[in-house]
DNA sequence: TCATTTTTTGAATTCTAATTCATTAAATTA
DNA sequence: TAATTTAATGAATTAGAATTCAAAAAATGA
């Protein structure tokens, strides 16, 4: 039982794979309630009936679509935190991985940042349910990784969680700014500057003699 | 002509009141697409079809109800502004009178949180753009306040309106992260730690000799 | 090649909910 | 109070898409 998984199935994902990079065009620029299933499949070159053998329906298609980013980033993530590197740097690697992970996938982020606060099938519906809950995963993980730094003095004592979501908030907000601006400047040149206020602030040194 | 606003057009105005409450509410619960007419105008005691005297329509409706909130919390942040403080406690003043602001709105901010990030309308919808619009009036009138700071020395050189963005976004975090926990904890109560991240960073200050 | 199985197709169906509007009720005024 | 104007109502209409499904096309293999 090796390759039982082969031709037939291959192709099929393929197939699958391009629905969901043309879906993944199509949500990004119209979300998902301005997207139709047909402008999805034109864009794919399919029949509207076709992508139904491929996915349940739409809001699956669009938690496939999440949930497959995701799992990549989080691997690549997961990948970093196995290094063992000192607390500071661990976190500034982490945040080059993911500004230059964001700005690879520009569309899919447009989906994922509305996403993550909506509240409209966060709380009934099982897909989307789980968008918010490996957003709190990411946070436990990134605060894991706050309190090393605590415990190793390069930190300064401070509820890991919420050094957590500082974090997450800063470059947030940075990501959201980027993916708006028409003017196509690079993410991950903000870096320095992310680190500079997450890490020492924003006061002026000269005033603290 | 000074009372040409009264009782009739008084009148009017309260039960638009009253339906904004109840669209609050409903919004605030099951997010723009999730909600409908007929729910809001029963928790509201109308029937369907006399929402439609109050506003133009569904959108109308929601988006009215951002318009008079975001504009009631600009005059309050304006207003701050007019007070001539130093730069740093201004920025913390325009904290803490946001952070209860936000506390004594939760349903409305749940609705707004969400709607920032909304790309759907932001592109070609009249009404949507707005709320992005205003959302970068705002980034420009704290990035002036920066600016002053950085003139005065209180704060270091750097871009102002990354500045800006920083602590808007550490803010946001904060607030999402309140908003999305069952946990009722005062979000005011965040504020020491906001400061503490914004000016001072999370770097431990043992470690600077 | 041709019968058989698998896949694709897009028009027809179904569902959902916004909006309309003829009817009814309330308020105003003479 | 009765006529008239104004507002409220909710059932009926309409609109927009998601989903289905019978027919057509493609792939398979004998």
């Amino acid at each position: 039982m090796n390759q039982r998984i082969s031709r037939k199935r291959k192709e099929f994902l393929t197939r699958r794979g391009d629905i969901l990079s043309a879906a993944e065009k199509v949500f990004a620029a119209k979300g998902f309630y301005g997207s139709t299933m047909d402008e999805i499949a034109k864009r794919a070159e399919f029949g509207t009936g076709s992508l139904y053998k491929y996915f349940r329906g739409k809001k699956d298609l669009y938690f496939s679509l999440i949930d497959e980013k995701v799992g990549e980033i989080t691997r690549l993530v997961k990948a970093e935190l196995d290094k063992d590197l000192p607390p500071i740097e661990r976190i500034e690697s982490i945040l080059h991985l993911q500004l230059s992970f964001i700005q690879r996938n520009r569309d899919f982020f447009k989906i994922y940042i509305s996403e993550r606060n909506r509240f409209e099938w966060t709380i009934k519906d099982e897909l989307g349910k789980g968008v918010h809950e490996k957003f709190m995963t990411y946070i436990d993980s990134l605060g894991e990784v706050m309190r090393q730094g605590i415990e190793g003095g390069q930190l300064k004592e401070m509820d890991p969680r919420d050094m957590a979501h500082g974090f997450v908030g800063i470059v947030n907000s940075f990501v959201f700014e980027w993916i708006m601006s028409p003017r196509a400047y690079s993410l991950v040149s903000k870096r320095p500057t992310i680190t500079n206020i997450f890490f020492d602030g924003v006061r002026s040194q000269k005033t603290r003699r």
